[in-house]
DNA sequence: ATTATTGTACGAAGAAATTCGTATATGCAG
DNA sequence: CTGCATATACGAATTTCTTCGTACAATAAT
């Protein structure tokens, strides 16, 4: 089996936002769309933390044309779950209600988003019961 | 106003975590209490790290005995906050709800937790009919 | 009073992450 | 064919974070 799944850094994370947003894409696609919030970032930056990523194995790359096209290798769904519980360890004492709570306490959520919510716990409840 | 709030790192959460926990102490306490997951962390690497963290504003310091005394000068709540919407904007597109029905899928809350969501939502509810 | 213990200060080593300069290859316009 | 724009490769500098050795001061113990 291949271990997959390096924890990705900060930067790494970036492009892997911009390659799940995008779809597949080449260094300089990557770079421009990065430059929009980060305007200093060099074209090598970007270029070299890709080439460090495919090491990695977080992106595939496709060498076929003269500009390698990047793909994300990880899923950003286990990417969300693996940030998500590394946030309810270290910030709400591993307690997920508490992120959750925190969250609908903060973020003041619309009405037709806590109806969504009222939803899915009914559903969660009802799958428990059987 | 003091811009205030440098964004703790990994280290220096970890401390902020034990004086959250148990409120204003030395060095060697909070030494100790890491040293309960990090049996080979050094006192002096938690020293150096309290004195950045005091340099910082991270943390106060009371220098009138010879233990100097720290204690959390950010509050807990205003940490999450920030990591809360650090994690929603980087990870579920900048939707709490989003963030909220992935955490309530993936971390099988139990029948008391979902009550106690249940009412927070209600509660909020008829916080906005008002 | 002398020694051992326990404390802070802080420079600097070490490790991890990021950035970039430069070499070199390829495609394209004239 | 020649020059210019645009690619990748990759070593190395830089920056940031963490760790610790060592110097020195204060207190406690014998």
């Amino acid at each position: 089996m291949q271990t997959s799944s390096h924890k990705p850094t900060e930067a790494e994370l970036e492009i892997l936002q911009v390659l799940w947003a995008q779809g597949a894409s080449t260094v300089r696609q990557v770079n421009e769309e990065i430059n929009k919030s980060k305007p200093d970032v060099g074209y090598t930056t970007t270029l070299k933390l890709m080439q460090i990523m495919k090491d990695k194995g977080l992106v595939h790359r496709d060498t076929s044309s003269r500009q390698h096209i990047y793909q994300a290798a990880v899923e950003e769904g286990l990417v969300q779950d693996g940030m998500v519980k590394n946030v309810i360890d270290r910030f709400f004492h591993g307690s997920a209600k508490r992120l959750i709570m925190h969250t609908l306490g903060q973020e003041e959520p619309t009405a037709e988003e806590l109806d969504e919510i009222k939803k899915l716990i009914q559903q969660i409840e009802s799958e428990v019961k059987e």
